[in-house]
DNA sequence: ATAATCACCTGCTCGC
DNA sequence: TGCGAGCAGGTGATTA
């Protein structure tokens, strides 16, 4: 469910709930998420104010004066902002309760996801000090893709899908922006020349806005924290369309698997 | 170092 | 209607 715009919808739905909140209550009923949840973290949070909700990556940050609660949603989990006293259903597995009567509700299916306490700066923590820049950051550039990628091998698609190149592009957008900047998705990265580059980067930064600007894109059930659902989906031009119509030439969208995930691509319009 | 594959888990859709 | 197979938004760990 959650890609980059997904996560930043959910990080501006559930901020103004608690933002200046302090924690009262920590209740975990499935810990077994990706990695344990740390067992002492009603000891950790209780009390605690959230001072603001920052995003890094995909990572939802949770910011108190001691540290930050970090929150990844993996490929199926979401937060929202409940009333206390709602009952939870199978999947939601953490609540976090606050002193103005806020629940923040962790739900996970697939627990892909994750919950973790960190102490200190975030960027000396293992997963993020090796991260690259956020796409919509003025540190990524066309400039930042072409040096990075000479003498790659791997497809464009997956270089581009490398955390450690550039953060926040997944499956969905990069299959989007590759179509929209003509690049073929198989195509080696190193064999891709600065002026390609320069027009991808500008491409993923415009289509990660627009999506953050729809609120994300609706799949299966996906709804931000407020319980809004995105609008980004009808506006995909390849993704979930193998088989169909390309929206620009009429061809056939063709299905191919990179890297284990699907990519939908247009042999025409992307070379 | 780089690149490809595996692993984690549940739910849903599809074909027979 | 039932059942196994395959696939799904992510990404760290493991294997060549």
């Amino acid at each position: 469910m959650p890609e980059l715009p997904e996560v930043e919808t959910t990080r501006r739905g559930i901020e103004p709930h608690i933002i200046h909140s302090h924690v009262i209550d920590v209740c975990i009923r499935q810990p077994k998420l990706r990695w344990p949840i740390t067992e002492n973290l009603q000891q950790i949070l209780s009390g605690l104010e959230i001072q603001r909700v920052d995003r890094r990556a995909k990572y939802l940050l949770l910011i108190t004066g001691p540290g930050q609660l970090i929150v990844h949603l993996g490929m199926s989990g979401s937060l929202r902002i409940i009333q206390a006293g709602q009952s939870p259903a199978k999947h939601d597995h953490v609540d976090i309760g606050f002193d103005n009567g806020c629940v923040l509700r962790y739900t996970d299916p697939r627990r892909f996801g994750s919950i973790m306490w960190n102490q200190g700066a975030i960027d000396q923590h293992r997963l993020f000090c090796n991260l690259g820049p956020e796409p919509l950051s003025d540190e990524f550039d066309g400039e930042l893709l072409f040096q990075r990628s000479r003498l790659k091998k791997q497809p464009v698609k997956t270089f581009i899908m490398d955390g450690h190149v550039v953060v926040g592009v997944g499956n969905i957008y990069a299959n989007e922006a590759l179509f929209l900047a003509g690049i073929d998705p198989q195509r080696a990265a190193g064999r891709i020349s600065r002026q390609r580059y320069l027009l991808l980067a500008r491409i993923i930064k415009e289509v990660l806005a627009r999506a953050i600007e729809c609120g994300g894109t609706t799949l299966k059930d996906f709804v931000g924290g407020d319980g809004k659902p995105g609008y980004f989906q009808q506006s995909l031009q390849v993704y979930g369309r193998a088989g169909k119509q390309c929206r620009n030439c009429s061809a056939e969208l063709q299905e191919v698997r990179i890297g284990q995930r699907s990519t939908v691509f247009c042999r025409r319009c992307q070379r």
